[in-house]
RNA sequence: UCCUCAUUAGCUCAGUUGGUUAGAGCACCUGACUGUUAAUCAGGGGGUCCUAGGUUCAAGUCCUAGAUGAGGAGCCA
């Protein structure tokens, strides 16, 4: 049987005609029935939803379908009728099988019944076959394709930033070498420290942490751009909200001030879960039934209210006089903790919240000063359960106030000299954000680790498949 | 990286104050059943109790170290 015959699944539920002569292929999820009937439940991954297909064992021998198992993959044929059973609008009347795959059933890991997170990690290749994993990566699609529709609609440039940077001072953390010396037999400068006038690119390289600054300089050319790619630290975090390799947005917009960047995150975000909401409500609502019975509420929840927008000056004051106890102690010039987030979000304000202006101290070089001397224009918005969903700052475009903050942290100007450049000619108030997709992913789907919303998670000390 | 917990059949787990031959459900195999919905019913096979030491007449159970996993924290997106 060849695809153009093949109608896919989601088609044949939501759309077939009953009495037509219809072609599926796709695996095997379940097997049940008798010496007269047996049925069999098909997948294909175009919707959470699987097929009945419906075997006449009149029709077709017991031979024939004793290797069609839990994980098979086969194409059949036959007439869509409305089925008799509870289950399903339509079903096929089976008139021809083809088992493209066997799967031998004593050794195939899926079982009908519910898999724990844990097991299904150390099988990652067969996890997309799980309704779950099939739903979430069906969501995490859409909302990588909406976030392109997103971007592209208001006019932004799709810019792709280096993955190999040779630039150590993005400042976001700890990051992997690239390097082709073989680690065995390096060459050495005369003081016997490693010569990396001979590696690849002359110089030593690394894997990007971030592509803000890059953007930045397509943002001075082109007033909106956007990246999204991949994104690596090398922090040896063990949590369920940390990838040692992830995907993050970064809009760069030139003319744009610190409100209207948290006009744009908001949109932004209301946007994408709109999006999800009307596109995958399948996916959302088997989630919601195996998973989170909130889930839908809490995603309604963000797109309904106006996120709550304060300093970072009023929400120490608010934490101050709250009647609870802190593991970490609250003060202004102090980091906001998990805690001190959550409390905000969850129990203060019972919305997302975006937090402004925080002490220079505890945010980076490139946020602009504000006049006080004491504050950036940098901005959080958090988010319930997962806390900051988005970083981001209006940008100090002050060649001189720069230059002093990049001197005071001790960033080595021969490597940002190109983004010093962009401040000499022709600097412009810009602003922007970072967003992590899988930290996105993990809110609308209710999953509650980082590693089940990615297809290959990479990890301290897992780097499988 | 720190703290806590866990590791027993393919999967999920039980296993009492240390004591005879380590159990259950599901999965798998065999059989029954003329429309099932994670089908049902009957029977069967299946174990390096994470690893290495130690205590003891006796260790799945107690002690030490390690490995792996998870949760919390930090770092952050």
């Amino acid at each position: 049987m060849r695809n153009s015959e093949r109608v896919k699944v989601k088609n044949l539920l939501e759309s077939g005609t009953v009495g037509a002569e219809v072609a599926a292929m796709g695996w095997v999820r379940t097997k049940r029935g008798n010496k007269s009937i047996t049925f069999i439940a098909l997948n294909d991954g175009s919707t959470i939803n699987s097929i009945q297909v419906v075997f006449d064992m009149a029709v077709f021998s017991e031979d024939q379908l004793k290797n069609v198992a839990t994980g098979a993959c086969i194409a059949v044929r036959g007439k869509l009728v409305e089925s008799p059973g509870s289950g399903q609008r339509v079903e096929i009347q089976a008139s021809y099988l083809e088992v493209l795959g066997e799967a031998d059933s004593a050794t195939y890991p899926l079982q009908k019944k519910g898999h724990s997170m844990e097991f299904l990690r150390e099988i990652a290749h067969l996890r997309p076959r799980t309704n779950t994993f099939g739903a979430v990566l069906r969501i995490r699609h859409a909302l990588a394709f909406a976030i392109h529709k997103y971007f592209n609609d208001r006019g932004f440039i799709y810019l792709h930033t280096p993955i190999i940077t040779g630039s150590d001072a993005e400042g976001a953390g700890a990051m992997f070498r690239v390097t082709t010396l073989d680690p065995n037999n390096l060459p050495r400068t005369p003081e016997g420290k490693i010569d990396w006038s001979e590696d690849f690119f002359g110089k030593e390289a690394k894997l990007t942490v971030s592509g803000q600054l890059e953007a930045e300089l397509g943002a001075m050319a082109l007033s909106e751009v956007y990246t999204f790619g991949p994104t690596f630290r090398a922090e040896n975090s063990n949590t369920p909200r940390h990838l040692a390799e992830f995907w993050m947005i970064e809009p760069e917009m030139a003319f744009y001030d610190i409100q209207d960047n948290m006009d744009l995150a908001e949109d932004f975000l209301k946007y994408l879960i709109r999006y999800v909401l009307t596109s995958c409500a399948d996916d959302l609502e088997f989630l919601k039934k195996m998973y989170d019975d909130e889930l839908v509420s809490r995603l309604q929840l963000v797109v309904d209210n106006k996120f709550e927008r304060l300093t970072y000056t009023r929400a120490v004051e608010i934490l101050e006089k709250a009647n609870q106890k802190w593991e970490f102690p609250v003060f202004w010039g102090a980091d906001l903790q998990s805690e001190h987030e959550r409390y905000l979000v969850e129990k203060h304000f019972s919305k997302p919240v975006i937090l402004t202006d925080y002490p220079k101290e505890i945010k980076a070089f490139y946020m602009k000063q504000n006049d006080d001397g004491k504050t950036v224009r940098a901005m959080d918005v958090l988010f319930p359960k997962i806390g900051e969903i988005i970083g981001g700052s209006q940008r100090e475009e002050n060649y001189q106030k720069l230059l002093s903050r990049i001197t005071e942290l001790g960033v080595p100007e021969k490597d940002v000299w190109w983004y010093l450049d962009t401040r000499k000619f022709g600097t412009a108030p810009h602003s922007g954000f970072g967003l992590g997709f899988e930290r996105l992913v993990l809110f609308v789907t209710g999953m509650s680790n980082i590693r089940d919303v990615i297809p290959f998670p990479r990890t301290p000390k897992n780097c499988e498949f």
